[in-house]
DNA sequence: GCATGATAGGTGGCGGATAC
DNA sequence: GTATCCGCCACCTATCATGC
């Protein structure tokens, strides 16, 4: 398609290449090369009426109505103190075609508010090109049972009824999840969006932006993949609730591995620790002596007839701070023992308080 | 360092579709 | 007819970045 372009007060008649069946954008803007444009210059593209014409209305635009344009230098054009999309000509490459490139530096000036890092950062995260993210829905759908009724469906009507789209969206999430786990990374699902309507061109939205906002909206985290990767994350918690409740059905009676690496004492060399515990008071050998008897300790703990007598034979957790954070620590690691410590004021302290007041009265436990 | 805002992830509820 | 599953929506919470 021709369209014509003024530069500078200089009209042309540019041909608009496509690429997928789309006016491509960034080709459009690589044609403005006709202009001599300084090499590496920001390029502002409007419409006649001087309304800035971003990527991802570019096709749809051109499509709906006949437009001519201006192509202004944004190096020049600053004090229009107005979003523009930004074209670097010396850029070899376009980010995927102009329906596909909503998350593209061409137009998030003007379509997605970049007022932080997160935001950038997230919608750096880009969809790959068209024809990748194609192929990722063309293998997934083949690699599963059920994807090739869906491409002869599609082979057949030119289209997908609800119900086979609700089975390519289970597929294809299936897939992601079993690639990238639970939660995977937004280009990822944008990918797979893309794919979909790459794969499946009468599919497409053609009344959004880029046309897979129903598969994937990255703005508001909603669509169809958005929805079915809720579901699958859900039924994957209750699964993992299921599996916690066989784990802590004995609570802190539960045998854990510990990946302590301290070299644990037995026999008379354990039992000549403990005593040697019981009347020292220098704290670094004590909690050295309690890190080498730790594994002794757990048996003890473990042991329904002797682990009510874990003060009697180590009395030093009565008076030496550090050595309850010690021993957990030993047993969950520091990334779980510092997660409790912050907890601790908040969370675990009432609720300790509140069982402790259930307590028989004991030996250790006023009444 | 703190308050604030933006964002992503998690959760609960509702309603429709499907299986039994 | 009932139970279950799942899509969809709305809300809550935790986390992170930003500005003061």
């Amino acid at each position: 398609m021709l369209v014509q372009v003024e530069c500078k007060g200089n009209p042309k008649w540019i041909r608009i290449p496509e690429k997928n069946d789309c006016f491509d954008f960034c080709g459009f803007i690589k044609a403005s090369a006709k202009f001599n444009l300084p090499h590496g210059a920001n390029v502002v593209l409007k419409d006649s009426a001087g309304v800035d014409v971003d990527a991802d209305i570019f096709d749809e635009l051109v499509r709906t109505s006949k437009v001519s344009f201006k192509i202004l230098d944004g190096d020049n054009n600053k004090s229009d103190n107005v979003p523009q999309a930004e074209i670097d000509l010396s850029e070899p490459s376009c980010p995927g075609s102009s329906f596909s490139s909503i998350e593209s530096e061409s137009s998030e000036s003007t379509v997605i508010p970049q007022s932080s890092k997160a935001s950038k950062k997230r919608f750096l995260e880009e969809p790959s090109d068209c024809n990748a993210s194609k192929d990722l829905v063309h293998a997934a759908l083949h690699s599963k049972p059920g994807g090739s009724d869906i491409l002869k469906e599609y082979e057949q009507t030119s289209s997908l009824s609800d119900k086979t789209r609700k089975k390519l969206v289970n597929i294809l999430v299936a897939d992601m999840v079993e690639k990238y786990g639970r939660i995977p990374p937004v280009s990822i699902r944008l990918s797979y969006a893309l794919g979909i309507i790459t794969l499946f061109p009468n599919l497409k939205d053609k009344c959004s932006p880029t046309g897979y906002e129903h598969y994937y909206d990255p703005r508001s985290g909603q669509g169809y993949i958005a929805y079915r990767l809720k579901t699958v994350q859900r039924n994957s918690v209750n699964n993992l609730k299921g599996a916690s409740k066989v784990v802590y059905q004995d609570g802190p009676k539960t045998l854990r591995k510990t990946s302590s690496a301290t070299e644990q004492l037995s026999g008379d060399e354990c039992t000549e620790a403990i005593s040697m515990m019981k009347h020292s008071t220098d704290t670094p050998v004590i909690k050295d002596k309690m890190r080498t008897t730790f594994k002794y300790r757990q048996n003890l703990i473990h042991d329904p007839d002797k682990s009510s007598l874990i003060l009697d034979y180590f009395p030093r957790f009565l008076d030496t701070p550090g050595l309850i954070d010690q021993d957990f620590t030993m047993l969950f690691g520091d990334d779980i023992s510092s997660k409790f410590i912050a907890k601790w004021p908040t969370f675990y302290k009432q609720r300790v308080i509140a069982d402790c007041k259930n307590l028989h009265p004991g030996a250790h436990v006023d009444g």
